[in-house]
This record gives C-alpha cells, sequence and structure tokens, in this order.
DNA sequence: AGTGAGATGGCCT
DNA sequence: GGCCATCTCACTA
C-alpha cells in the first residue's frame, strides 16, 4: 500500500526533494472525477532567493509567486509563454521559497479512454499539465492530504547509479546559476523531455 | 541533428 | 515594451 508522502517530505533541502519525488507516484482527481496517476521521472530544483533562474529571484514576491512563499508540500503552478501551465512542488519552510518543478511523468494506466484518444504526452512541464487538465486552479493545492484533490504517494526510491543530474532547460538568461547541476531524472526512461 | 521562428498572453519594470 | 522554468514545425545539411 503506498501511502501519501507527509508534509515533513517536502521540508528537507530543495535538491534532495528533487531526487526524493523521481519514483514517486502524482494524483490528480480530474474534474470529472477520473483518478490519474503518473510517476514522476524528471524533476528541476529552483532554488529561491539566491537562485537568478527562480521566480522568486533575490525575493520577489508577487501575485503569481505567493504559493512559493507557503511552507512546504503545495502546489505551485505558472502560466508561461501565452500558452502552457507548469506543475511545482514548494518545498522548505514559507520564508525560503524554493520549488521543484515536474517535467515528466511516466502515466500509470488508469487514465479513462478519453484521454488516451487526445494525441498529448507527459513528456515535458507544459505537455503533462495540458494532459492532465491542470490549471490555475490547481495552484496551491496542499499535496500530503487526499482531500485537496492533488496528491503524492510514496514508491520506490530511485538509486543514486539510476539518477541522472544536468543543468536545468531553458534558462539561460540566468547567468553562473543556468550551469548549476540541478535538473534530475531516471536513467534510460523514454519519458524524460530531452537528452 | 541542429537551428530558428512563431504561437500567444501574463508578468514585471 | 520586452521577456519568458515551452512546444511544434520548417528548414538546412
Amino acid at each position: 500500500m503506498n501511502k501519501v508522502l507527509p508534509k515533513e517530505f517536502y521540508f528537507n533541502n530543495t535538491a534532495s526533494v528533487a531526487k526524493k519525488l523521481l519514483g514517486k507516484i502524482l494524483c490528480y482527481k480530474a474534474t470529472d472525477g477520473a483518478i490519474l496517476q503518473g510517476k514522476i521521472i524528471e524533476t528541476e530544483a529552483y532554488l529561491g532567493i539566491k537562485d537568478a533562474a527562480a521566480h522568486t529571484f533575490g525575493g520577489r514576491k508577487t501575485a503569481r509567486t505567493k504559493s512559493m512563499y507557503l511552507d512546504g508540500g503545495h502546489s505551485y503552478i505558472y502560466f508561461i509563454y501565452g500558452m502552457y501551465y507548469c506543475l511545482n512542488v514548494v518545498t522548505k519552510t514559507h520564508e525560503h521559497p524554493e520549488a521543484v518543478l515536474i517535467r515528466a511523468l511516466e502515466p500509470i494506466q488508469t487514465e479513462p479512454l478519453s484521454l488516451k484518444k487526445k494525441d498529448l504526452k507527459t513528456n515535458g512541464p507544459g505537455k503533462l499539465c495540458k494532459y492532465w487538465g491542470l490549471t490555475k486552479e490547481q495552484d496551491g493545492l496542499e499535496l500530503w492530504t487526499k482531500k485537496s484533490g492533488l496528491w503524492i504517494l510514496d514508491n520506490q526510491d530511485i538509486k543514486p547509479k539510476e539518477i541522472i543530474t544536468r543543468p536545468r532547460i531553458g534558462v539561460d538568461y540566468a547567468g553562473e546559476a543556468a550551469q548549476w547541476p540541478l535538473r534530475f531524472y531516471i536513467k534510460n526512461n523514454s519519458f524524460v523531455s530531452k537528452l
């Protein structure tokens, strides 16, 4: 029996949480009542105030980023490029606005056919939100309880040898921080967003 | 395989 | 007004 990850899981340092989330099961009760599940394959850590690639760099606090200033274990979903949403998991306490971007999922086959028909995949942060129908509506939810409708189940731990570490994607503007090794994915998994 | 542009709109200064 | 934690398609070679 997989249990829901407790709130304390998210209070560790953000890069560790990003790695520990690999192999865990993200669950969402969709608006039509279906339960969607996917194994987390790829993540990126965003280190808040000191991280030029993070939305909260320098302590910026705006309407968009308010969820990052909640305690660890909340969702942070933002709208980007005029057409995509991206899902994050907030980490640490409200004094540390850090988060883990969920970049790829491996679908677990419990989806209704209506979703399978759509020619969409979950191997990218924008695509997985579109596939599951995640939007601003699901921003700020409590991931440590099923009652929120969006939660994460404990599952396997991925061995260090099976975790590939790389610089993050799409943050070239961030100077030195663009090189930080904060992207993690499961080795030899076909759902990784890019090599 | 690698590069580049377009879609498209909220966010930030 | 410019930028952006993306994605797809077209083009070059």
